[in-house]
RNA sequence: GGCCGAGUGGCGGAAUUGGUAUACGCGUUCGACUUAAAAUCGAAUGAAGAAAUUCAUACGGGUUCAAGUCCCGUCUCGGCUACCA
């Protein structure tokens, strides 16, 4: 008998799977597939970025089960599409071609070389003729084209904004960029730079983007996690007259109109633009004092010192509810990105105004009645309550009184009813050079042309230097022959066509924006006529299935923007990209830490198949190692535990005393060429009952769990049937069977095994007359409690008096009986009888 | 501080709708094979007890014929978030 030897069937499967394209998901240059009656499913993992260090056993765990879903699908003679890609525009690339001279297109090309000999080493069903990468112009026009779609509506602008800046890469950064005060990728403290940028207008999308989330099929965590990002409040925004400055009026935001009569002062943010309309001749100074040091201010700073800070304006505003004159603050606790920038303080009712208040001995007015009983001992209140102190609302109670307070003011002309995001517009514009340039050119006088669709891409030149230069542009500024040009415009005053000279923008697109896309350009990843091709993004978008351990909230987010987006445009026809969601944990080092070079921890995937265990051992262990979706601590010892269930299984198949032989000596002609010691169910009557029904409740079992995405489980269910046969020995039936439920885990071995029993891999159906057996164990309890076990025919169960009758004629429940009972309570379903003593 | 998870043998974990707690794997022990070891195969393995049995799903209560699962409170760990008005 041969030994199993993973080194040797996998490469010889690799190799056919190579030559014969086994994944394509269309018949050679067709977008679909023909036959269209057949259920399609669109799998897709987050796509990865190539790094030099190549596949790490995180990207296994994601990859692989994406890979399970893919095979299992096609088993089941589904139309399946399991593309792949590369997220490749990046800092590491850049950084690395600063450092080495090598260029990012060259590196990413090498980088790419070696994941894709990896992956196929891994026996992934991927239809390579569909591989993207963001950064091939191929691609990256589409980008540029998806980029002039928002522009054409109005949802990419340019703005002059003060923006997070890392001075260590020297570009801007989006907020969820700004990790603790400090920029992600290299861990410096950011700093705030006023700067003109690049927006999409994500906000435009708050309500849809919240609204939808109840609906998605996706984790709970992730939903949570949109929610609060996106951050939703309701509430009103109040104007407040200045007293002193003429026809000068301040909006504030809040979500307790109710507390109105309590507002005894404003607060400003530092960088709110009337700030300078309100000093004073004596405050002047140090107010402008305060802004410059609050924009100097790290974030860190800003988080460690909760103190309380603040400067008086000088001025006063007419509080409308009351008509009283209240001073007018500048503290850095109010954000100017928030709501209007300003806020009126209702120190009785909010804990930050509360501390402000007591800081500069301002006053504190209760217009909340605390119920009685209340546990809330907090110095103010921010609970319900009945209104006092509030004029004409006096006892109405707090919850009814919003509503009345915008009404009222909204009829004097000073307020109305608001809802404010949390969310922010998204900046997109990088100063690096390794990223999808912006196709945007200016004139002389700063006036903004897009560039024609059909003048993309816009390519990104090759320079020598790509150090940023030292006033914020990227290398892109460096390329003097690419950075001009000249293009025929509409002239802005006479409206004729004329050829301008233009300067291109430098700064290039925030990667998210290449990633927003790509699920949709792989219905037709080749396509040169269009991002995507209509008749395919209707046929197979959206995607059924979409893995990731990362992004909950950046990349999810954006990709439904744009989805929402260009379904309004007309190009797609769903509004959601992603049905169904699967967030895969972290796998960990064996000691419980995170990998880490550093460290000196890491398990390379490549290791661990060329030590011997193969990629089918790789692939299984990292399905059983737990339930996909929790962190795992890597375990050698485990890995040898798989290795030696699929060495068992190969035994089953190859070790001919491993089969079941039949007593009557006659050989089935069942299975063409199966060898001579190989045994067909019907063989072995009368033995047959139970191994059918150990088969066929395998098959329920693996199938439920793989739809049910309980991979850990349906691995050990295959342990078992294998243990099982290693007891019973194997039929034909029963190799035929444990290969094709294997396969979507162990590809190579399973279809070695297949070969040899001439078998088919189609999918195998259970038949529920197996799962019912003649006959069943009842399980006794007394008072709860496991007294006896009782084996009766499968249609007494129908028969309660019949059972409870046999229950009470237990010795052991006899036993426990003696006192008399109360009641019997039979459970047909759990095949259980509770006797009540 | 706020929100959301989780806590089961020596370890990773199973228990799908409230119905036999600890499947499967690792580890450990014993046995077979072997001159021997590895590999492989077989058996045992929550704790206490000779046994019947009792006690065990973080802790304390509750609901129920029946609770790992539901409810209330406490503790511990993890994640996200953090002056968002």
């Amino acid at each position: 008998m041969d030994r199993y030897n993973p080194q040797e069937i996998e490469k010889k499967w690799q190799a056919r799977w190579e030559k014969e394209q086994t994944f394509r998901a269309a018949p050679k240059g067709k977008d679909l597939p023909k036959n269209l009656k057949t259920p399609k499913v669109f799998l897709a993992e987050m796509f990865p970025y190539p790094s030099g260090a190549g596949l790490h056993v995180g990207h296994v765990r994601n990859f692989t089960i994406v890979d399970v879903l893919a095979r299992f699908y096609t088993q089941q003679e589904m139309n399946v599409l399991r593309p792949f890609g590369y997220d490749t525009f990046g800092l590491p690339a850049e950084n690395y071609a600063i450092k080495t001279g090598i260029s990012p297109q060259e590196a990413t090309k090498t980088n790419i070389t070696n994941f894709r000999k990896q992956l196929k080493r891994l026996g992934y069903a991927i239809d390579w003729s569909r591989e993207i990468n963001t950064s091939d112009p191929e691609y990256y026009k589409w980008t540029q084209w998806c980029f002039l779609q928002l522009y054409k509506k109005g949802l990419a602008y340019r703005k002059e904004s003060y923006q997070w800046w890392c001075p260590v890469d020297q570009t801007v950064l989006a907020n969820e960029q700004v990790e603790n005060g400090c920029c992600w990728r290299c861990g410096h403290e950011v700093e705030k730079k006023k700067m003109k940028q690049w927006f999409f207008k994500i906000t435009e999308y708050a309500d849809e983007l919240l609204a939808d989330i109840d609906a998605l099929d996706w984790p709970d965590k992730i939903k949570t996690m949109q929610r609060n990002w996106i951050g939703r409040s309701e509430g009103a925004e109040i104007e407040f007259e200045v007293a002193s400055v003429a026809n000068t009026y301040i909006k504030v935001f809040t979500t307790r109109p109710d507390t109105v009569f309590g507002a005894t002062f404003l607060v400003l943010a530092p960088e709110h633009p009337a700030v300078k309309k309100l000093v004073t001749e004596e405050t002047k100074a140090e107010v402008e004092k305060y802004q410059s040091d609050a924009l100097k201010k790290s974030e860190i700073e800003r988080q460690e010192n909760k103190e309380k800070t603040g400067v008086f304006t000088g001025s006063y505003a007419i509080n409308p509810a009351t008509g009283e004159k209240i001073p007018i603050w500048v503290s850095d606790y109010v954000l100017m990105g928030y709501g209007e920038g300003a806020i009126m303080a209702v120190p009785a009712h909010d804990e930050r105004d509360y501390e402000f208040a007591e800081k500069f001995d301002l006053p504190i007015k209760e217009v909340i009645e605390k119920p009685e009983g209340s546990s809330d001992d907090e110095k103010c209140y921010h609970g319900e309550g009945k209104l006092i102190n509030s004029g004409h609302l006096d006892g109405t109670d707090s919850s009814e009184a919003r509503e009345l307070v915008i009404n009222w003011l909204s009829e004097q002309g000073v307020g109305k009813q608001k809802v404010t995001y949390r969310m922010r517009d998204w900046l997109i514009s990088r100063q690096r050079y390794w990223g999808c340039p912006i196709p945007i050119a200016y004139d002389e006088d700063g006036n903004e042309y897009p560039i024609p669709e059909d003048q993309l891409p816009v390519i990104i030149p090759e320079v020598k230097d790509y150090k940023p230069d030292n006033t914020g542009r990227s290398a892109l500024a460096k390329a003097k022959d690419w950075l001009t040009f000249e293009m025929e415009v509409k002239d802005k005053k006479t409206g004729k066509m004329v050829k301008k000279k233009l300067t291109r923008e430098t700064d290039t697109l925030d990667g998210y924006a290449c990633s927003s896309w790509y699920l949709w350009r792989y219905v037709s990843a080749h396509d040169d006529k269009a991002a995507w091709d209509q008749k395919a993004i209707k046929y197979w978008a959206p995607t059924d299935v979409y893995v990731g351990a990362d992004h909950a909230v950046a990349h999810l987010l954006y990709i439904r923007f744009w989805c929402k987006f260009f379904a309004d445009q007309g190009y797609l026809p769903f509004r959601e990209p992603v049905k169904t969601l699967l967030y895969n944990g972290y796998i960990n080092a064996p000691d419980g830490k995170k990998m880490s070079k550093s460290k000196g921890n890491v398990i390379d995937p490549l290791d661990v198949i060329d030590q011997g265990y193969g990629a089918d051992t790789l692939r299984t262990y990292e399905m059983f190692i737990g339930p996909y979706d929790q962190d795992a601590a890597w375990d050698p010892k485990s890995v040898g535990g798989v290795y030696r269930f699929l060495n068992r299984c190969w035994n089953l198949c190859f070790d001919e005393t491993m089969h079941a032989t039949s007593e009557r000596g006659s050989s089935s002609d069942t299975l063409k060429g199966a060898r001579p010691s190989l045994w067909s169910d019907e063989d072995l009557i009368p033995d047959v009952a139970d191994r059918l029904v150990q088969r066929h409740k395998t098959i329920k079992k693996v199938t439920d769990d793989i739809h049910r995405h309980n991979f850990n489980t349906a691995v050990s269910t295959l342990m078992e049937y294998v243990n099982y046969l290693y007891k019973e020995k194997a039929t034909a039936e029963d190799i035929v069977t444990l290969a094709k439920l294997i396969k979507p885990f162990a590809p190579h071995l399973a279809c070695e095994m297949l070969e040899k029993m001439e078998s088919d891999d189609i999918w195998p159906v259970w038949d529920e007359k197996y799962l019912a057996t003649e006959t069943v164990e009842v399980v006794v309890q007394v008072n709860g409690k496991l007294r006896a076990k009782i084996s009766v025919a499968a249609e007494d169960l129908e028969n309660q008096e019949k059972i409870e009758e046999l229950a009470l004629a237990e010795d052991n429940v006899k036993k426990f009986t003696s006192d008399g009972i109360k009641k019997i309570i039979f459970v047909k379903q759990a095949k259980l009888v509770n006797i009540v003593a």
